[in-house]
DNA sequence: TCTGCCCCCGGTT
DNA sequence: AACCGGGGGCAGA
């Protein structure tokens, strides 16, 4: 049980770029070594760049953050390609800071392939932790790398909504997607609940994924 | 069946 | 000690 890493005392500084979606706006933060090395280790969805920001600033307050368009191009147009089409597994270059039950998690998540999904309990038996589904779910939500670590495939046993760190419409919408796409049938039922404004638009180009797997 | 409680769960702060 | 993106059981609709 060996303490986080916490992002917050890493004096490295953060790279950071944003960009725009279906889903609405991304932003994308980690480290380059300066041989363009990269590592992601934030990724997040939201309304609009401004709270992403905020977001970012307070959740690595003691770190220099820059913005550059360079550095994390690939990763983010390769995101956004996901986001637009989410055929196959987000695979970035990352960097997981957590406790060793939250990269367990996060790394069970990480085997789940577009479209299917996970109850908590489930991931709890399969990190050898059964009983702890609550506290699975806690670590869901503890995780810093939206899509690439695929949070929104991890799903309430009863079948009720449980949440979503960037919106659970976002959530409900990327399953859609991914069910779509990896050519499982899209339940016309439960078609009316997509959101106005998270229409379907035509993918960006460009396939970047890098195949670098997690853990520092 | 389908709600809404209630009580318990394990990990983290 | 308190907080959770949970789960199961059980009463009332």
């Amino acid at each position: 049980m060996n303490p986080p890493i916490a992002p917050n005392v890493d004096d490295s500084q953060l790279i950071f770029a944003t960009g725009e979606c279906s889903l609405g706006q991304v932003l994308i933060a980690g480290t380059s070594d300066g041989n363009s090395k990269t590592r992601v280790s934030y990724l997040a969805l939201g309304d609009d760049r401004e709270s992403l920001l905020i977001d970012l600033a307070t959740a690595h307050s003691n770190r220099k953050r820059v913005e550059t368009k360079s550095v994390f191009q690939a990763e983010l147009a390769a995101a956004i390609e996901f986001i637009e089409q989410p055929a196959e597994p987000l695979r970035l270059p990352v960097n997981l800071f957590g406790t060793d039950f939250q990269k367990q998690v996060w790394t069970e998540l990480a085997q789940t392939e577009p479209g299917e999904t996970v109850t908590y309990r489930e991931l709890a038996d399969r990190i050898g932790s059964p009983g702890s589904s609550r506290a699975v779910g806690a670590a869901c939500g503890q995780n810093q790398i939206a899509l690439a670590i695929p949070c929104h495939r991890a799903v309430r046993s009863d079948g009720k909504d449980s949440g979503f760190r960037w919106g659970l419409d976002r959530k409900r919408e990327l399953l859609r997607r991914e069910k779509k796409v990896s050519g499982g049938s899209v339940e016309p039922a439960n078609n009316q609940l997509h959101l106005a404004g998270f229409e379907t638009t035509p993918a960006e180009s460009l396939s970047v994924a890098r195949t670098t797997r997690t853990q520092p």
